[in-house]
DNA sequence: CCAAATCGTATCGTT
């Protein structure tokens, strides 16, 4: 819709340095109205001649790829504009006029081919070309929503099957621990709201790796609460962070306690610290419904070392799972959309509960947006040259990486000397204000969802910028750096494109970087000696709780060490969280339990003991005795040590090998996201527009579409409520007489836990999911990937008309566990002449009014 | 010595 695009741009060129009045309804893209704010900008310092060029460019490209033609622009000849030299270095072809003035066009420019060869360039230029087309996406294939889909989010489809199976398979997740990978952009935060939806009381808590990230989902959740007219929190707050004042923190805590809270957003340390006593006492009185913990492979990435807590998390959930009642065990949800095998087998092994296995929703695909393009110099001044190139002549927003924070501030130096003064820079060291900033001036939003100007059009960062990252609009990723994890590669390149249209991943590397990469990917974790050691000592001075539970203190002082310093307490955490992923002990939460032979003074002293020390308290279970002794200890934390240096060492591997670009990146990535579980493996499809490799043999590139995944739903902990009718045939025929009616017996058996239904219709069923307001109804219809074929848990077919459908006899036919619902004149298709409700095979029957009365 | 971020007392009885 930026048909506009050109005159407007003309106008205001005109008019310049008065600025034009842009009619509201006025659509134009992104890059004019970035080119508009921009112009304002340079009559007061605030933009520099480059960073108009380059929206020039990038305007007058748009109209290329998007209309046709060859689009031309007259600007002005003033000091603050580029002289016609300077039009010529961001690739433009300026001419003067007669009047006096000058014309400019745009010229192709796309990072250079290794080797040289034509037919590359032509597919390297056409992949560039792509980035600028105005149209929309294609965007990802729909499928008809569930009618508890549509119920609680108000949505009549599903983005794709992935989402589909992440949200039934989370709305289902009766008390057990679930993984789901599902690609960014497939509506992850209405997979983790669903059960809130689908029920008047419980509390979700949602643990996520930032507090702006917690204050983003406390204004969407609030948004959600009055859209809804729902009380999801009796004083209207979200998000539990440590900047809150006292007073609120309690306030919050009490309604996680009562169960008011319907859903809470915060960071591993306050769940495991200040949220944990209310916690479990809301776990206790079976108010605890769901613990989501976005971002999942962070556990694994953060938890190692830099932020423990993403390790101790395990012990207080599993503490609340098992003090939760029977009926009411909180399901764990963890989500992400990039899940390789070490973070995969870190959660599985973490998370387990209760004596289950965590389940899995694979839904991992790549992206399809980016363009790559590897390339590396000799030296650092050569790379300079290619990023400044590229910053100039590739279209915003761009976002330029680099590992040091030295590095993302020299950078920001760099461009400001070349006439790029639209460029912010955010690194760990950024404080909230100047990340808030910079958000705001680059996507021209402010935080509370509101336009505004922009005046950024670049952001140089280190990895802190990215996180949950709304803004879908990025076109361009650089890195002037090697990632340290093709994880952290594939995470940033990502961070474009997110609105479904092509973008440009451009990675310069020059020799230094290989040596930054492979310093930081060196994890360092405890050795055997010393780990030993510390291990011996804790246990020494730990308490002996009950049967193979342990309480020990973190502060304990190895015996190698006279004095502690600030860090022994947190290799005493490493050393345990370690020992965990070893399986030698399962975490817990401390948790203050009376004595009860003490008198009552004893236990108010012991209370008060506990909790002046919570802080410093670890707690565990002794899970296999075999690897007490020191040998059988120090073998199991070696392999563990091995697992996690050789996952860090492919995974710089990768990148390097994207750098050499002899394979497809497409396909390096997706082999890095494939991973083996419950003894298959599991696949995530290659997808690549463009990259070094596949422009040199078009021919062999897997393309940009990848499979979409079809995950199998996991069996639900859900009953099976009509087990006792059915017996040990996986059939059961529920006949009415003629002109009867099934529905209060549908309503029933959802009440009940069945939660698949075949047959209804649309209207039928939306009718049923609306009678019962608090249990997900899902209907298995227009499937390749049906559940009938596949799902373990009852499925209730209602038969339209007096004949068993060929989907239930196949379900029957595979021993799966099915409710038939018909008309007593259903016949046998297996015995002609017979009725279903007269025979014996592999359903037994009942009929629906003695069921009804039994129920 | 490299990147990344967070949080920090419960409960009861008496004023």
């Amino acid at each position: 819709m930026s048909r506009d695009d050109l005159a407007l741009a003309q106008a205001a060129l005109s008019a310049w340095p008065v600025s034009v009045e842009v009619a509201a309804d006025r659509i134009c893209s992104d890059a004019c109205r970035r080119l508009l704010d921009a112009m304002t900008g340079l009559t007061v310092g605030q933009t520099g001649w480059r960073d108009v060029a380059a929206l020039i460019r990038q305007v007058l490209l748009i109209s290329q790829t998007t209309y046709g033609g060859d689009g031309r622009l007259s600007v002005p000849v003033t000091p603050e504009w580029p002289t016609i030299e300077q039009w010529h270095e961001v690739r433009c072809a300026a001419s003067a006029l007669v009047g006096g003035g000058i014309t400019v066009r745009a010229v192709d420019w796309e990072p250079p081919t290794p080797g040289d060869e034509p037919a590359a360039a032509g597919l390297a230029r056409q992949q560039v070309r792509a980035a600028y087309r105005d149209v929309e996406p294609e965007g990802t294939t729909l499928l008809p929503a569930d009618p508890f889909w549509k119920f609680t989010h108000g949505y009549p489809t599903y983005r794709g099957e992935s989402q589909r199976q992440a949200a039934r398979a989370a709305v289902l997740n009766d008390g057990g621990a679930l993984v789901v990978a599902l690609p960014t952009g497939r509506g992850k935060t209405a997979v983790a709201w669903s059960k809130v939806l689908l029920s008047s009381h419980g509390v979700t808590i949602v643990v996520v790796p930032t507090v702006v990230l917690a204050l983003d989902m406390e204004r969407r959740t609030a948004e959600l609460a009055r859209n809804l007219n729902k009380e999801l929190s009796p004083n209207g707050c979200y998000a539990y962070v440590g900047s809150l004042d006292n007073d609120t923190k309690k306030e919050l805590r009490d309604q996680v306690r009562s169960g008011q809270q319907r859903l809470l957003y915060t960071s591993p340390e306050a769940f495991v610290s200040g949220l944990a006593s209310a916690v479990l006492d809301c776990a206790r009185a079976g108010h605890l419904q769901q613990i989501v913990i976005d971002e999942a492979h962070l556990v694994d990435q953060w938890g190692a070392n830099f932020r423990p807590e993403f390790q101790t998390m395990p012990g207080l959930i599993r503490e609340a799972h098992d003090s939760a009642p029977q009926s009411s065990k909180p399901a764990v949800l963890m989500l992400s959309a990039t899940v390789s095998q070490q973070p995969l087998r870190l959660l599985t092994n973490l998370f387990a509960m209760g004596g289950h296995e965590v389940d899995l929703v694979w839904g991992s695909e790549l992206r399809t947006e980016p363009a790559y393009f590897l390339d590396s110099y000799p030296d650092e001044e050569s790379r300079a040259a290619a990023i400044v190139t590229a910053v100039s002549c590739l279209p915003r927003p761009l976002l330029l990486y680099t590992t040091k924070v030295n590095d993302a501030h020299t950078w920001a130096a760099t461009l400001r000397t070349k006439g790029l003064l639209r460029v912010g820079c955010v690194t760990g060291d950024s404080s909230d204000e100047q990340r808030r900033t910079v958000m705001e001036q680059w996507r021209g939003l402010t935080t509370a969802g509101l336009p505004t100007a922009t005046g950024l059009d670049v952001v140089v960062g280190t990895s802190a910028f990215g996180l949950g990252l709304d803004m879908p609009n990025v076109r361009t990723v650089l890195h002037a750096c090697l990632p340290e994890t093709i994880d952290r590669y594939y995470q940033e390149v990502g961070r474009a494109g997110r609105d479904g249209r092509p973008s440009v991943a451009y990675l310069c590397s020059c020799p230094p970087d290989e040596q930054i990469a492979d310093s930081l990917s060196r994890v360092v974790l405890i050795g055997d000696d010393l780990g030993w050691k510390r291990w011996q000592s804790m246990m020494h001075s730990a308490d002996h709780l009950t049967g193979f539970r342990y309480r020990v203190r973190k502060s304990t002082l190895p015996n190698y060490l006279a004095d502690g310093y600030g860090r022994s307490a947190q290799w005493n955490v490493r050393t345990l969280t370690l020992m965990a992923q070893a399986g030698v002990i399962g975490l817990r939460a401390p948790r203050w339990t009376p004595d009860s032979g003490a008198s009552e003074e004893a236990k108010a002293k012991g209370r008060d003991d506990f909790y002046a020390n919570v802080e410093d308290f670890l707690e565990f279970d002794l899970l296999n005795g075999e690897l007490l002794g020191e040998h059988g200890w120090k073998t199991a934390l070696a392999a563990i040590r091995n697992d996690v240096s050789t996952a860090q060492r492919r995974a710089l591997q990768a990148v390097l090998s994207l750098v050499r670009g002899q394979e497809c990146v497409g396909r390096v990535i997706a082999r890095h996201f494939q991973v083996s579980f419950g003894g298959g493996t599991l696949r995530t499809a290659p997808a690549c527009r463009g990259c070094p490799s596949c422009r040199r043999a078009p021919d062999r590139s897997p393309g940009t579409h990848p499979l979409e995944a079809a995950p199998d739903l996991p069996a639900p902990r859900g009953s099976d409520p009509l087990e006792a009718w059915r017996g040990d045939r996986p059939g059961l025929f529920i006949w009415f007489a003629e002109g009867q009616q099934a529905d209060p017996l549908l309503r029933r058996l959802a009440q009940r836990g069945v939660h698949v239904f075949a047959g209804m219709t649309d209207a039928a069923a939306d009718q049923l999911q609306r009678s019962v307001p608090n249990t997900a109804v899902l209907t298995d219809r227009s499937s390749a990937h049906q559940l009938s074929d596949y799902y373990p848990g009852p499925i209730a077919f209602v038969l339209p008309q007096a004949r068993l459908t060929s989907e239930a006899d196949e379900r029957l036919a595979l021993d799966l566990i099915s409710y038939v619902v018909g008309p007593d004149s259903t016949p046998d298709p297996h015995k002609p002449g017979n009725l279903l409700r007269d025979v014996t095979g592999d359903t037994t029957r009942i009929s629906l009014d003695a069921l009804l009365r039994s129920l």
